[in-house]
DNA sequence: CAATTATACGGAGGCACCCTCCGCTTTCAA
DNA sequence: TTGAAAGCGGAGGGTGCCTCCGTATAATTG
């Protein structure tokens, strides 16, 4: 009948999907207001679920917080892709990297996130690595191509380093401070002085 | 008898300072061991000391993490001082940074260390933070004055800088890359290009 | 060399969090 | 309707953090 895969395999129980998306929900909220420090324990109980529930979705806490922010990953994907193949190449990437800040920003608990991302140790994290790595590079890319930068640096290089700046930057007005750390990393891998 | 301070003062008891050198030691291995990340416990067992004593010298991580690297800050400092006015300012800056780096990669706990003292809401933490910004300003005060780099980016932008890059990069051969990548910062910051 | 007293020691124990495991409940599909 | 697959909750074991206080000991005093 479905037009599903295999055949035999039902389909997820409503409650499963609907507990799933009130971990989510809590979690998002108690990382917010805790800095992405928050005890599982805590998204649980906020969620009304029992922690065995909370372990079963998201079997570890970086889990948890790639699947939290993986809306806001994506959406920087898109950005990416919207920039790809117009406008001057420098320029994409720069307003790139102030996105990039500006999500960060709006959502404390994602610097957190993005160091365990970026950490690369941990598996589950995989999909949220690779995507944001090939929105840097697409945008990244085409700089290099134009012979705009020095090729020596390299995508993975830009990501870490911005995202390094958001998180030793715990005072309060880094997004601006950021913003302008990370031009003035732009301007030196720069060939063309502007 | 003793020229010592007002009267009235014991002398500190001697196995009270044999144990604190004994705990400093033992937290150096542990913490380089683990980056940074051993437990107390595995401390004070290390140094054949109660868990009851490593807390009364250093009532806090934050504060042994402090005690341990003041040492390798206070290096930093006197780097700082020896590069003071001699030499081209810029590469004076140029070395000092790859100096930290280097420092930093030998010490690998140094790094979570790093992150603690960047945090500031810990008072103990103050002398290194104080430290380190201070030698910074040392060697970056020089070639702003001389006209060299942009006079809108502070010396705190730079250590933050710095240390974020050294923070985020957590995979191997990341000492050579933060080196380079401080480069392409420092370029950023210059006035005149190479 | 006692006796005195300020200091320091050690680790038991309370607390919080992590995570697993399994008996019970709910939902799906036949 | 009903069997069983899928999911649920939370008790409980493990570990680490930190405090507290009875005991031990070094410095000081006579």
């Amino acid at each position: 009948m479905e037009a599903a895969s295999t055949k035999a395999i039902r389909r997820p129980r409503a409650d499963s999907q609907r507990n799933r998306e009130k971990l989510l929900v809590a979690a998002a909220a108690v990382f917010r207001e805790t800095g992405g420090e928050g005890t599982l324990e805590a998204v649980a109980r906020r969620a009304t679920v029992g922690i065995g529930t909370l372990y079963r979705h998201f079997p570890t806490r970086e889990a948890l917080f790639e699947a939290v922010y993986r809306r806001e990953i994506d959406q920087l994907a898109e950005l990416a892709r919207d920039l790809e193949g117009s406008g001057d190449p420098v320029e994409n990437l720069r307003g790139f990297l102030h996105a990039m800040v500006g999500l960060i920003a709006t959502k404390k608990g994602m610097i957190r996130a993005l160091a365990i991302v970026l950490d690369g140790s941990c598996e589950i994290t995989n999909y949220s690595q690779a995507t944001l790595l090939s929105a840097m590079q697409r945008v990244h890319a085409p700089a290099i191509a134009a012979g705009r930068l020095r090729p020596d640096v390299s995508a993975e290089d830009v990501l870490q380093t911005v995202v390094g700046m958001c998180i030793a930057r715990r005072d309060e007005r880094w997004e601006a401070a950021v913003s302008r750390l990370s031009d003035v990393f732009l301007d030196g891998l720069r060939i063309d002085r502007a």
